[in-house]
DNA sequence: TCACTGATCGTCT
DNA sequence: GACGATCAGTGAG
């Protein structure tokens, strides 16, 4: 698609889901679109991780901390922390005020400012530029600084609907994790290469 | 294509 | 003081 005939169109809170599934899968075409000093980078998310408020695996299982105290409010909030020590990774909060939920961001495929995220991943090309949960941070330019926005509100970095449907959206289990590992709460879209992951899973 | 490993540090126990 | 919702490089099959 050429990037000149792109509409983002603004995603309102009454838009999404309230449920952390349903939200996970509706998420699978929308695009992240972040406003950089720079120029615009917009982004198809096409890989998607719930984390429910019963759910051993979610950061929010042992309650409401100060770093995961944006996973308690209402849906569409950024919720951004470090992951071994090195990478920043992306989610969006689900279900509503005080309950602990949310969406991991795992994978995206490049629509905008393709050029801007290669200057951010050095020596990177391809689908290896934002296949996978810490890769599209550091290739949208998404932070520390993010966690507890609110990305239904003006800001600069927000979500656009989905400019073309899902071409079909596959489930498995939740990568990377070391509790409740049995879940089916992986959701993507069916054939994207961007899709991070061993292959017997993205079938 | 898969299995394994080191790097690295904020958060919570 | 231990533990990760990861990545990139290496080596084997």
């Amino acid at each position: 698609m050429a990037p000149t005939l792109l509409k983002l169109v603004r995603i309102k809170r009454t838009d999404l889901p309230t449920d952390t599934v349903a939200l996970a899968r509706f998420l699978i075409g929308a695009v992240v679109v972040h406003d950089l000093p720079e120029g615009r980078v917009a982004a198809r998310m096409v890989e998607t991780e719930a984390y429910l408020a019963d759910d051993a695996a979610s950061h929010t299982f042992r309650g409401e901390t100060r770093r995961n105290r944006p996973m308690f409010g209402r849906r569409g909030h950024a919720y951004v922390y470090l992951n071994y020590g090195v990478f920043w990774l992306f989610n969006i909060s689900a279900e509503t005020e005080g309950v602990g939920a949310g969406v991991l961001v795992r994978a995206v495929e490049p629509l905008l400012g393709t050029d801007l995220m290669q200057q951010r991943r050095p020596g990177r090309t391809g689908t290896e530029l934002t296949s996978g949960p810490g890769k599209l941070t550091l290739a949208l330019g998404i932070g520390p600084q993010h966690s507890g926005i609110d990305l239904c509100a003006r800001g600069d970095l927000w979500l656009a609907r989905a400019p073309h449907a899902a071409a079909g959206i596959g489930t498995s289990v939740r990568i990377g994790i070391t509790k409740d590992i049995d879940r089916p709460l992986r959701f993507f879209e069916r054939g994207n290469p961007y899709v991070s992951g061993p292959r017997k899973l993205n079938v």
